[in-house]
DNA sequence: CGCTAATCTAGAACAAGTTTCAGACTGGGT
DNA sequence: ACCCAGTCTGAAACTTGTTCTAGATTAGCG
């Protein structure tokens, strides 16, 4: 791969934010997607710590300079490496969807085995997690990319209904506060696996309280 | 305040920790007490950020070695802050609890009450909460205090029950994972006082669920 | 009082996130 | 082919959390 591409001037004279209005050149997609993956490889090795700027930009073979021109900061980072890694399962998840007939149990398993995903890695989840929980106004935006992506896994999960109802959506950000609080509960080891799944399965008997009558 | 006090040589040779199990004296108490002031100010005027080792230090008149020698890490610090305020808080929650008959509004009402003093000085809400998601495992022994003592909170507002049942517990600890990561939410400015209420009260009915026959 | 261990202080030193800057490079427009 | 704006690089500088060191203080104890 040793020849010319096309790189513009300036989509904005500013920044490369991971938006995807901006139509980034093979290069820069590609620059992008080594930092992401130097990223989730550091992070892997030794968790948030470990994710240093210098190593990814080296690793990534990027400049620092050009490390923060696309991520403003190790937070921005490792959220879009978080929006990265949910895409992917996301996908998985879609592949071969949860079984069972009730609702709520579908989402429990759904989250269970996003859970056993993340047991698979744990430091890059920890990395993941606490740069989320730590993310201040300033990648509000990103954070609520996540969210998103969160929501649409439950949303998912619970099944083909069309729009859920208030009530629904209260639920299931309640649940998505239970999975985010409980995850970092597990990684700083003061919850067992098995605390994870109580409070998950307990959490998603709110479902039931919104959806008493089955499709 | 001019003349002298004790002051041991070692409990353990090693450093003060917040174990109330250690006598500290009373300049070691007041200098502990001094810090966390210290920090609780700072706190307020800027949040996180504004929450300086160095600034701490010389606000509470003592060098940085000591600082660290009370608090091993801004963590360890802000958390052992969180300490301090939630056990005011449960004094003032004491001497005026929740008056509503049902349990589920009891704690809704409750932790409604603790949001509010939140929202009164916001920025220390911020310093302290993003301490207590940030912290690792070195730190998970206060946190855990930081939890208890939360707990203690939402139980006291349940009722007079005895022993909890192993369901109720459940339920409190998904609320707490709710209370903090909503809690977060509004912090980082993805959500609004409004919303912050519905998950709260959402949660609360699980409370419900494991209380059907009332008192 | 004088001894000794532990504590406290002041300040330097170090680590990692972030910013800045000068210069080289790229690629589209003329 | 030349020009320009915008990008990338390499390296230094700056910030703030954390650690380290040498010396002054303090406190328990004979």
């Amino acid at each position: 791969m040793g020849h010319m591409t096309t790189e513009p001037k300036s989509p904005t004279a500013r920044a490369v934010p991971a938006g995807p209005s901006l139509p980034l050149t093979e290069r820069q997609e590609a620059r992008r997607r080594r930092i992401l993956q130097a990223t989730a490889e550091l992070a892997s090795r030794g968790g948030f710590d470990a994710v240093q700027m210098r190593e990814v930009a080296e690793a990534a073979g990027v400049a620092l300079g050009t490390l923060y021109r696309y991520f403003p900061s190790k937070v921005h980072l490792l959220v879009a490496t978080m929006q990265d890694q949910l895409q992917r399962l996301h996908g998985t998840l879609r592949k071969r969807p949860p079984t069972d007939a009730d609702p709520a149990a579908r989402v429990a398993q759904t989250l269970m085995r996003a859970f056993r995903a993340m047991q698979r890695e744990p430091h890059l989840a920890d990395a993941m997690v606490r740069a989320l929980t730590f993310a201040d106004r300033s990648v509000s935006a990103e954070v609520d990319t996540v969210s998103r992506l969160t929501t649409a896994i439950i949303l998912d999960a619970m099944g083909p209904a069309g729009p859920p109802s208030p009530e629904q959506l209260s639920a299931v950000r309640v649940i998505e506060h239970t999975w985010h609080s409980a995850l970092i509960t597990w990684l700083s080891g003061r919850a067992s696996i098995a605390q994870v799944r109580i409070d998950i399965e307990t959490v998603c008997r709110l479902i039931r309280l919104t959806t008493p009558q089955q499709a």
